[in-house]
DNA sequence: CGCGTTTACGTCGTTCGTAACGATA
DNA sequence: TATCGTTACGAACGACGTAAACGCG
């Protein structure tokens, strides 16, 4: 058993049982790949994968629990490399972080531009996810960091740091009769209007769903995107009231008018949710404390190794975090 | 970094940093070890050890993170081939088990030898040790498995089972006044008298000496021991009032008589803790299941491997396991 | 026939043990 | 001088890549 069969292990479960895709992904060759399989094989006394012909079709059960255990096994040598890194200080690397199209657009772009400045050699990927998918990504591994947004509830993966809280607005054509309001918007005058929101939204357990049915009101959903810009362009086009993050507004949309959304609609929270034990690389922590200032990196370190229980300061407002710099 | 560079890492500090012993330790040679210690140091990028001339004084900062995750790595390298030797049904292998002197004396050995009975090619060492130390043990990996004993509370390491409940007993000379009483004795009376008792009774945290604080009396302990049988001897000897397990008392022991003990004196249970997260051999289930009988082996495995909470039943008294067979 | 896996073969790198050397208390 | 770590050398093993063969759709 050596660290480079259960990583090829792992790739090729992770490619989908295509070994010569796997072999890609850790810059080796196929046959090279085969014959370490085999040879785990042999030395564990079991089949790992079944077979059909000479192509792979599924993990054994006894696969299966080799594969946990292989996984964690590599996240430590993973984490020995991290710590290693910023031993010596090591100014390169990657940072794979995972998240939402709105998070992607609006809140992150300046903190991981303050990042860069200061890690120019740091290749920063984005991938943008679906909600319901990025947890279980994290879960599988690779990926450093997540941010996600919850209304108020501690996501239950990894550990979820509180970045920020946020209010959801209602969004107009600057030529709507709201737009001209002073007074706030009731749900009760939204329930009578065709909304346009996010694609959670239809989900029973979003919350702007569950404020409408708490409040024994209809919601008309006129139609949902992934995407705030998406739902901008069909506000403009006249579809229905936008409901969407804070965060999505900016000064530039002068043809667009803002509100804040009822007191029923529950303020939000956005997290960064790490993976458990990781080792942190200093640009991961320092991307962090950009998009919350209030966190400590040291208690961050001790939380994400395990080492501490967590006890964040109360996020800050978007608002607040964002007013003075605007 | 290879498993073989981390398992001589961790064999040189759990060896005192003596390179030629952990090369035993090992089965390999010193400067098979020095070279792959070199190499490493060279790939990470910083000195692991601190060294002194030629020899080596103490793990740096950095070598001491490393060494945390190098445990963890190897740890889940050695629950792979656990796994892989329970899959393959091999029937041969080694427990370690740190316990008291008394659970080794006393309970273990009917439950260590109906495990050999099932698996003779397996080797059990027994390792006796001071209930404080018995954790820490357990924590720096190694032992599969330690029984201990409280008075209620659990054991906050690893996994703790639940393995029975017990008291304490009065133990006297036949001959002593005591020996003929049939009420029970009160922990008034017990306090007139000198007390031959465990170690583990000096310390405040004792439950026999919380229970005369409670009481508001005074213990006096005429002499300590770590083990019940010397403890025997000194009742024997006529030096005080023997209060111990009641496991330790056996029928053989015709010239002592024992009384149950006041029920002040709270009720104890017998723990068995496991790693957490490590993959158990089906031999360490089988000697849990003796020792046992009431926790399920497959609730045993999945809360080791931390994929559940632990809902253990309540454990029976030794007594009542105890009273049939005998 | 193309895709993906296995088998065959040769090379290169690495690890390991033996043995000699060096430092230290 | 005994103990412990480092350096030097040579042998053996093992991993890897290239190239060709094999099955399956």
């Amino acid at each position: 058993m050596t660290l480079n069969q259960l990583r090829y292990l792992v790739a090729i479960v992770d490619s989908g049982l295509n070994i010569t895709l796997a072999a890609e992904h850790v810059h080796a060759t196929q046959p090279g790949l085969s014959r370490q399989i085999k040879q785990l094989e042999d030395e564990l006394g079991f089949l790992l994968f079944t077979r059909k012909g000479r192509s792979l079709t599924s993990l054994t059960q006894a696969g299966d629990h080799v594969l946990v255990h292989a996984r964690r096994l590599l996240d430590e040598a993973g984490n020995i490399r991290a710590l290693a890194a910023n031993q010596r200080g090591e100014r390169k690397g990657r940072l794979t972080l995972v998240t939402t199209h709105t998070q992607a657009r609006y809140v992150l772009p300046a903190a991981i531009a303050a990042t860069r400045r200061e890690f120019p050699a740091v290749s920063i990927r984005l991938q943008p996810s679906d909600e319901s998918e990025i947890l279980a990504r994290l879960a599988r591994g690779g990926d450093e960091l997540a941010v996600i947004s919850t209304s108020g509830a501690v996501p239950n993966a990894g550990v979820a740091v509180p970045l920020f809280r946020w209010r959801r607005v209602v969004l107009v054509p600057s030529a709507h009769k709201l737009a001209r309001r002073d007074k706030p918007v009731s749900l009760r005058e939204l329930s009578a209007l065709p909304l346009v929101s996010y694609e959670s939204s239809r989900k029973p357990e979003s919350s702007l769903r569950r404020a409408f049915d708490a409040a024994k009101l209809p919601m008309q959903l006129a139609m949902t995107a992934h995407d705030a810009d998406l739902i901008k362009t069909y506000v403009r086009a006249g579809l229905g009231v936008g409901i969407l993050a804070e965060m999505a507004v900016s000064p530039d949309d002068t043809d667009l008018h803002a509100l804040p959304a009822p007191e029923a609609l529950p303020e939000c929270i956005t997290w960064a949710v790490l993976p458990r034990g990781r080792v942190l690389r200093d640009f991961t922590l320092r991307l962090l404390r950009e998009l919350a200032p209030q966190i400590d990196s040291i208690d961050v370190r001790r939380v994400a190794a395990g080492n501490a229980e967590p006890a964040w300061p109360k996020p800050p407002a978007w608002e607040d975090l964002h007013q003075l710099p605007a």
